[in-house]
DNA sequence: ATCGTTTCCGAAACCGGTTTCGGCAAGGGT
DNA sequence: ACCCTTGCCGAAACCGGTTTCGGAAACGAT
């Protein structure tokens, strides 16, 4: 195992000084300042048997020097290896890419700021998902792990339980309200979408759910279901589809709804890429959206701005989700109490071209009544 | 800094059982076959000096015991963390967000499969990028790194080779043919994009080059010039244009050429977003896709299939390339010669309805002859 | 039988930090 | 003046591995 290493120089220089290029290690400072390593450790540590005086001292040629600790150096005693872990899963349809680049540059803001990495993996199933975080925690290659798309029934959750390592859920889940999460309150959106179709006076109201097995999908559901109910209106189940987060997933429901006895004036979508399979189908049927039929979206992905009209949705900012989300972990891994972190965010309307008035409307009466609901 | 550690049991066993649970470490393997660490460790690295029998012995052992060595324990000694760096550099047009995903997932099984971990961070300005790679180099966060979108001039590759720090180039660099890097061929695709534009009998056809600055471009650029030439055409200075990696930027450009004298009854994109734009443009002049303006484009983004007429393109295998630039890069860390860690690979023509033959055409007599060069 | 060579493994140092333990000196109380 | 704290730091062990060094046993050759 010979290996050509940068720091196999032979040059000979005054045997206090280190050797310039090579890294700054903690005996160097203790050296320069005339105290053990021992001392310095703790003084940059704040262990409280340091005294201020010489704390600050050591800070101060720690700084001046460059000094920063190898984190793989103090992750084989302190066990942390200041990184955060991420396993993608990206199977069946992957509607997480739209978004997955801006979640990264939050994720890896957050944890850079706090010193800490970020440390990914990808799988194409679940169980090689389960395998991964498997052996990223025997081989400690992070101290937590943040878990996109949660389910509501997570395995995931249930492994990292037992092996007793900290993590933060994107999305929350029900019945586990000990648990760290972030998530955007896509129930009170759905119940803004129907209100807001109320209002132009749409009374056939479609949604088109995502997946049911994501936690998400009750939630929004829930949120469509209270809307209707507060606006007064009836909620048709033949109107009513799930488990379309793909074009073509919602091309088909769409069709089924358009084709029902009472047709809808109007379509809530989940998520947006269903939103597009509402546009696919609306241009087969010779439909305008924004006119024959109003197309309300989840998500904000940027695809939903170019196409025509454009997609009126729900942005969801995945750069501060993942900004809180490495944050949150970060605390959790210090040993902060999981029920203080927990945060939610709402998601915004973006008012575009995909919603109008409903078409043959007999000025719903109640209309303007909603308003004040707001 | 006091911390709940997970083994700070006190529960009493034998004293040579390891505690069931905790992590196998290469003394609990030394202990069970009556060897110290040091035969145990040289053994597992196949020390010369290890006779035949004892290595077997001692890796049957480590794998009954489920011993896997701590990376970061080695790290300290050895220098190598096995983990390869990804600064991901999203500015202006993120025209890189669609293939990302799929990019991750490659470099992630080939990583993986050699036990190495994927380190990844993202910035926002050419600065930022070169401060975080100073700062990964410097705490040794990866042991080698891959430079995704390599520019014609860049910076990056002059502060890894200062470093002398290992990584490989997705998009070959002139100039620089000691670097390994893997690239897909996007002049030999413009090349057969113009040839079967001119089969069709185009005469007039446009090119629209992406960002200048990156390698790719003059590369793209050359191909499309090569193939005008061997097909025999003229290259209309009017109806080239550059720096159109967005479906903005591209719109414009289009219009620009479609105003020209001797308007192009075809454009040849070097990016997808740009051959989008151009259908944007198309569809605000009224023409059809296809039929009254054929289109190209490049990269093989997912929205390409979905757009009307789909998008005849050629599709770079992301995950493949992934796939590569881990294992190049891998073999690169353990000192493989560099001159022999370069690979080319082909992107493949998708032939959707985004071509046609060209309008008004009266029939190009040399049109057949351009078949046999293919 | 003697004397080098090899072969093969144990002992111990090492990597760059952290943490425990103990002791010296200053300070406080009586 | 004496004892007991308390404050503060050095010495040394430790974390989980790797690597150097040296020596005992086996081997081969004289």
């Amino acid at each position: 195992m010979i290996r050509g290493g940068i720091g196999a120089s032979m040059s000979f220089e005054g045997k206090d000084m280190p050797r310039k290029g090579a890294r700054v290690k903690i005996s160097d400072v203790s050296d320069a300042l005339g105290l053990t390593k021992s001392t310095v450790s703790r003084a940059l540590n704040h262990y409280p048997d340091i005294s201020e005086t010489t704390r600050t001292r050591v800070q101060a040629m720690a700084d001046k020097m460059g000094y920063r600790p190898l984190s793989h150096a103090q992750a084989i005693r302190t066990g942390l290896v200041k990184s955060l872990g991420l396993v993608i899963q990206m199977a069946d349809h992957d509607a997480q890419r739209p978004f997955l680049s801006t979640f990264l540059a939050g994720l890896s803001e957050g944890a850079s700021t706090e010193g800490f990495t970020l440390t990914i993996a990808t799988s194409n199933s679940e169980q090689v998902t389960l395998d991964t975080f498997k052996s990223m925690i025997r081989d400690h290659k992070a101290d937590g792990f943040i878990l996109p798309r949660t389910m509501v029934d997570d395995p995931r959750i249930a492994l990292l339980r037992a092996a007793d390592v900290p993590f933060v859920l994107f999305g929350r889940v029900a019945g586990a309200s000990d648990l760290p999460f972030y998530d955007v309150k896509g129930g009170a959106a759905m119940h803004e979408a129907v209100q807001h179709l109320a209002v132009l006076g749409h009374r056939q109201i479609g949604f088109i759910n995502g997946g049911t097995q994501y936690s998400y999908a009750p939630t929004r559901a829930d949120g469509f279901l209270r809307g209707m109910f507060d606006a007064g209106l009836v909620v048709d189940p033949a109107l009513m589809a799930q488990d379309a987060v793909t074009i073509d997933q919602a091309r088909i429901a769409a069709d089924g709804m358009l084709a029902a006895s009472t047709p809808p004036t109007a379509i809530i979508c989940a998520v947006d890429m269903a939103a597009l399979g509402v546009y696919e189908t609306a241009a087969a049927r010779g439909l305008k959206i924004g006119y024959d039929l109003s197309v309300i979206g989840y998500d904000g992905i940027p695809e939903g701005a170019h196409v025509s009209p454009p997609l009126s949705t729900f942005a969801v900012d995945f750069k501060h989700a993942g900004l809180r989300l490495s944050d949150l972990l970060i605390r959790n891994i210090r040993g902060e109490n999981p029920t203080g972190l927990q945060e939610t965010a709402t998601a915004q309307f973006l008012h575009r071209g995909s919603t109008g008035p409903a078409p043959h409307s007999h000025t719903n009466s109640k209309g303007g009544n909603y308003e004040s609901e707001l």
